[in-house]
DNA sequence: AAAAAACCTTGTCTTAGGTTAAGAAAAGCC
DNA sequence: GGCTTTTCTTAACCTAAGACAAGGTTTTTT
C-alpha cells in the first residue's frame, strides 16, 4: 500500500523526522474493505481510527424505525471512527460501512495512546484535527437549526463539491436531514434557482 | 478572583508543576461581565478563549429573520469561544452574551499558541477538551437528525440537569431546535408522560 | 413598589417536510 | 448481456412544528 498520502496528511500540521515517520508507519494496519462491508456496527467498541487511502466510507446510526442517519463521509485522505466509542472504549451506536471498495490504514487506540507518549508532536496533530472537525460540526449544527433544507443543501455543495458528485442522493439527503422523497422534490426547485442565476 | 476552579479544571487532564501553574495563571485576564453584556458580536474576530468562574454565558447566531439559535451554554467551570473565529482569527458569526452577571478568565489566541510551545502538556489538555466537545456535538447533531423534539428535550434534561433548572425556556427551546411556542405546547405532553411514569 | 421589560402560554391557521405507494432508471452482479 | 437489487422520482395525502396574535406572569430595573 502507498503510505505517502497519510504522511502528506500529517505533514500538513506537523513535521516528523524519518525515524518518527517509520515508527508511526509501523503502527498502521493496512486493510482492504469491500463495498458494503461494515468495519463497525452498533454495540461494538471502536478499536481503531481509520484513515482512507482509497475509496470511501461513511458512518451512520439507525433510528428506532430502521431509518439511516448519515453522520459523516470519509473519502480519500479523511479519518473516520466512532469517536465516542473510540475515546471511551465503550460500545457505540454508529455503523461504519464502505460505500465502495476501499483501502484503509488503521491505528489502534492503544497504539495511539502510546504514540502520544513516544512522539508528543502527535498531540498537536490530533488536537488540530479535532479542532477542525469540531468547527465544522458546529457549523453543520447551526445550519440544521437555522436554515431550511434547500440552503443546507447549497452549503453542502459548497463545502463538499466532490461528495455531491459521487455519493448517492439518498445519503446526501440523510446527511442534510431530509427524506429522499423530499430531497427529490427539492432538487427541482434548486435547479430552477440555479438556472435563474445567483 | 479565585483561580482554583480553573486549576482544578485543568488538573482533571494534566498535572502541572507549580512553575507551570504560575506561568499559566499569569496569562489569564480576569474580567467581569454584566448581565446581557456581549463579549463577542457577529463580524468580530474572537481573540479569547473564555473560562467561566461564576455566572453563565451563552453563544448563538441570528438568522436572516433575526431569530436566535443557541449553540452553547457556558455555566461555571466551562469554556466558551467562537471556535471558528478563534482558530482562524477571521470574523465569525456568533454572539457571546452573559445570561447573568459573571466572572470569567480569558486566554488570548496569541498566548495560547505560545503556551503550546512553552508547556507542551497543554497540547494534551486542549486535545482532550476538543475531543469531548466534538463527541457531544456529534451526539447532538444525530439527535437533531433522528429524534422528535420531545425526545431531544429529554436528552437535554439528562445531559444538563443543572441548565434545565436555570436557563430560560426560550433558550432551551432554541438549543433543542424548536420555537418557544411549540416548546410550551410540548411541555404539557412531556409532563403528562413523566407523571405516567417511565 | 411601580414601571418596564422579558418571558411564558394558549389558540387558530399555515407550511415544510414526512409517509405511503408505485413505477422508472441506474448500478451492481454472474 | 440479462437479472437483481438498489436508487430515484412523482403524486396524493398527512403531521409535526412554525407563524401570528393576544393575554397573563414573572423578572428586572429604577
Amino acid at each position: 500500500m502507498d503510505t505517502s498520502l497519510i504522511l502528506q496528511n500529517i505533514g500538513r500540521h506537523i513535521q516528523l523526522t524519518p525515524d518518527e515517520e517509520a515508527h508511526f508507519l509501523s503502527l498502521l494496519k493496512p486493510r482492504r474493505v469491500k463495498r458494503k462491508e461494515m468495519i463497525l456496527q452498533e454495540g461494538e467498541v471502536c478499536h481503531y481510527s481509520t484513515f482512507v487511502l482509497e475509496g470511501c466510507l461513511r458512518s451512520y446510526t439507525l433510528d428506532k424505525n430502521g431509518v439511516e442517519h448519515v453522520l459523516s463521509f470519509a473519502p480519500e485522505d479523511w479519518w473516520i471512527a466512532d469517536l465516542y466509542s473510540f475515546f471511551s472504549q465503550r460500545p457505540g451506536n454508529l455503523y461504519i460501512e464502505a460505500n465502495k471498495a476501499s483501502e484503509v490504514l488503521q491505528l489502534s487506540k492503544t497504539d495511539q495512546d502510546q504514540l502520544y507518549l513516544d512522539v508528543p508532536k502527535f498531540e498537536r496533530f490530533f488536537r488540530i484535527i479535532m479542532e477542525n472537525s469540531l468547527v465544522s460540526h458546529q457549523q453543520r449544527l447551526l445550519d440544521n437549526l437555522s436554515l431550511p433544507a434547500p440552503e443546507r443543501y447549497r452549503n453542502f455543495c459548497r463545502r463538499y463539491p466532490t461528495l455531491v458528485a459521487t455519493m448517492p442522493r439518498k445519503q446526501i439527503a440523510s446527511y442534510i436531514g431530509v427524506t429522499p422523497e423530499f430531497f427529490s422534490k427539492m432538487m427541482k426547485e434548486v435547479l430552477r434557482g440555479e438556472r435563474g442565476g445567483a
